[in-house]
DNA sequence: TAATTTAGTTGCAATATGCAACCAAATATA
DNA sequence: TATATTTGGTTGCATATTGCAACTAAATTA
């Protein structure tokens, strides 16, 4: 899907540049690592993750990805307090970049796991 | 090679976030496409890429770059006011990071040229 | 009925960004 | 030789973003 990113007025109309004013930050990959991987879809799971991204960052965080089409947020048809958060087809999308970050990480940082060992620690969900 | 990156302390032990430390906002990777597609070496050729990076800014980076091993700053042999800043081997294996943006911002975002369009127009290097 | 859970919001201090002007050393030009 | 230009930055300042802790209202559980 080709979604149009009505707030941003993109600094060029290179596809990396783009990406980054859309994904570029410390928080917004993290969540969709945890949406990818660790099957999360709630806020408070979401909130949970041991990088302890604090809630207002979080809901800035996740509002945009709605808004830009990337999760979908769902009410919860058990419980009228809680939402699903889910990841679009666009953000499925974004797996090859988080292998690729995986991938590089561990590489090159010193004493970092990677996604299979955190994996296999946490009880996430296959790559 | 695996690289200490003495002056952060990182929020956790994955791959994903750590590197997210690394390269996680609107410029770094940037530059890092300017090197890898681009050939720029020069404080001059990053600066004028069509996003326009604040010069404060990209003093910043290039300074970060070089200090997590990821570029050297070498003096350029024919004019003393003149680094090439080079990318380290750690900085080489970023190129899939760049191919993956490439490709999610080529496919989601409207309007945007991906990087072999990019290359064709502006002579820069295939990937 | 009271405690707890859920998904946030609010206020404030600290940090980062964006912009324009400025700078010194080296190099090129007249 | 004198002057202009190039190069790789730095500085100051206004604005935007982040991080932290406390707080909230509605729904659910005990």
């Amino acid at each position: 899907m080709q979604l149009n990113y009505a707030d941003l007025n993109f600094r060029s109309k290179c596809s990396i540049s783009c990406a980054l004013e859309i994904l570029g930050d410390k928080w917004t990959l993290l969540i969709i690592r945890d949406a990818l991987f660790m099957n999360s879809t709630s806020f408070g799971a979401f909130r949970c993750s041991p990088e302890k991204i604090a809630s207002n960052i979080l809901a800035d965080r996740l509002a945009k990805l709605v808004a830009y089409g990337i999760m979908l947020k769902i009410p919860n048809p058990h419980n009228k307090l809680k939402f699903d958060y889910r990841l679009t087809d666009s953000g499925l999308q974004l797996k090859p970049i988080l292998l690729a970050l995986d991938k590089w990480g561990y590489s090159n940082v010193k004493g970092v796991g990677n996604l299979d060992m955190l994996l296999r620690r946490q009880g996430g969900v296959k790559k």
